[in-house]
DNA sequence: TATGAATGAGCCTTCATTCAT
DNA sequence: AATGAATGAAGGCTCATTCAT
């Protein structure tokens, strides 16, 4: 894909009809995704499954792309707003946050698991463009700002090392969980939490 | 993909020249899968880059699947036989295994960066095969041994489960990393065996 | 295309805003040609360049040969207007007119050089409309009457067949100069000029 | 178009079956650029007109583009090997010589009217590919070497500009009458080339 | 057996034009 | 009258797979 490729939807419906249009077009994209996985995510399909005709698809997403770049955004607001909430939320020890945190999120990637899959595997047609890799980054913001309070002790490692640890080992074990009928999430939340509060002194 | 689906490979080359072939569609193949990633993984650019008719192609593979999980085979028993070597190598303490397992498989999913990528994309599809899963199968086995003799204390979980967690710890992040640009892997693969080995008492 | 399609605009419009409107769907349609060349002249396109919407458009032009046509025409007016004036202006010889003639009609293809580009590939669109032929049908005509005045010996020719050549070779010429870097056609306008008062006795 | 684009034929057909083939194509291609212009000129329906499946097509050209070129290319080879044949065969006089030119030129573009009209517009899409400048390239080269013999006197013009000259008005004429129905060339041709030899003094 | 050739099915995308508000 | 929305019909091109020699 080339760099600085516009994914953005193309333009915001503001009728009635073309609200649901779009919403139309969402659903069946969300559901041509998890039912056929990323190979058979195209625009024809999903266009057919609205009822929409495929021309009406373009008016809105400037190519499939775009589309799935959506679905990803959306669904990384909703779970982001979540769970970032609960890692700011300074009422609580930081050790329960994190807790929280964890056992949100892995619970949010194994109601969302046969999408996610799909949207890890278009990962590889995402990673390279400007909107997902902001939409990381402020990730990795909030969490590592989180962690700059939460730290305890640093085994030999910058706050900055540490959050890419932590992330990795919580967003990878999702990750990889996700893709199986995962049933174990609450105690595996759990057993990951103490590693990683024991490992890094957190309270 | 329908269950139950041949995957293995049509017919076993004998001759000289058959074997040689099917090696240029395997070298082809893994450079394709490098190169282009999954969207440019179609047999028609692979017989090609291998200098095979692609028609011969069809002759020792049933079709493109066949292909990627003999691929995955292909990879995936040279490092489990590196990395289970270590993990049975009696002559060592459980901790010292553990710590070159973890390394070694970081090492080698960085190595083959490229590839371990397009096969994650590629799981989709061979997630869902029986071939597929009895690899998977075999090396849950050994991990599985291994830990039996290992583990100091166990935190509230049986066997299989910690050594579920254990697995999708590594593998998650490993897998994770390697999707980046990732350089710390050694440091990581100490942080994480840290961490581990105290949560679980290994020595 | 059918024959005998009515390719005038709808309807005339009156009102001021109406006025605007077209004057505005005329322009973009100029500038979109001149950009993007026949392939991107098309009618979304140029709406959207107007900051109207492609319905209005519709009901100002009943298709897109319509407004191609009036781009054509317009185009044509201003040119013919300018170029017979000099052809008939019986203050001046008639090789002095021819040779002004010439000239002018030169320098108005190459300052028009994209859009009569355009043009002339949109003939093929245009030939068969009675509109189109008339406007040539007229430039015909005044051509003629003013070689009637204007030939000094014809070489074995009819007045007509004078015409048609001579203008061949003006409009030819200048056709094929406008779709390169034609810089030259100052001089090039001279010597056709001599060419064609030599070979015809004007004088 | 990018510049440095491929547009030669993909592969050459060696069977039997697919010389046929390949034959049916272009064939089907002129047919189908003949009847229904540039516009109608797509590969679908080329495809279908010769019998043969798309796919088939781009086997053996990338693009339409290069099914274009391949056509221009394949009739130009046929008219510049005649014209300029005559144009070089030293057993004439310079005039005899570019008297048969012209004649020539103008019938090949009359037989080929259809042809040379869509190809005449589809210039526009292959006058910024190398292959179609270096067709042009040579036919002007050998134009000129033919006029460094041929010229008498030059009314204050170089031989290159002389060449070029010379050239715009016989391939702009020949161009713009082939547009039309064109019958009086043979009598065109002949004034012509009265106008340029007395022009250019050659005898 | 191995190779050149062939193809059905499908995917992404665009565009002229019309409908509904 | 003007705008937002919608769409049928194509068009360029690719790919897994099979046929014919």
């Amino acid at each position: 894909m080339k760099q600085g490729k516009r994914i953005k939807p193309r333009k915001e419906p503001v009728q009635r009809r073309s609200i649901e249009l779009r919403k139309a077009i969402l659903q069946a994209a969300t559901y041509v995704l998890r039912k056929e996985g990323l190979l058979g995510f195209n625009t024809n399909r999903i266009a057919e499954r609205a009822g929409v005709n495929i021309a009406s698809f373009y008016q809105y997403y400037p190519d499939k792309e775009s589309l799935l770049f959506h679905l990803v955004e959306i669904e990384w607001n909703e779970t982001s707003k979540v769970i970032f909430e609960i890692l700011e939320d300074e009422s609580k020890t930081h050790r329960e946050r994190l807790s929280s945190f964890i056992e949100k999120f892995f619970e949010s990637e194994v109601q969302e698991r046969s999408l996610n899959e799909a949207i890890a595997g278009a990962g590889l047609l995402l990673e390279n463009t400007k909107e997902y890799q902001s939409l990381l980054a402020e990730a990795d913001r909030r969490f590592f700002r989180f962690l700059s309070g939460a730290l305890g002790k640093r085994p030999g490692l910058s706050i900055q090392s540490s959050s890419e640890l932590i992330q990795g080992l919580i967003f990878g074990f999702a990750e990889r969980g996700s893709r199986k009928d995962w049933k174990t999430f609450h105690e595996d939340a759990r057993h990951i939490e103490c590693m990683i509060c024991d490992y890094f002194g957190i309270e």
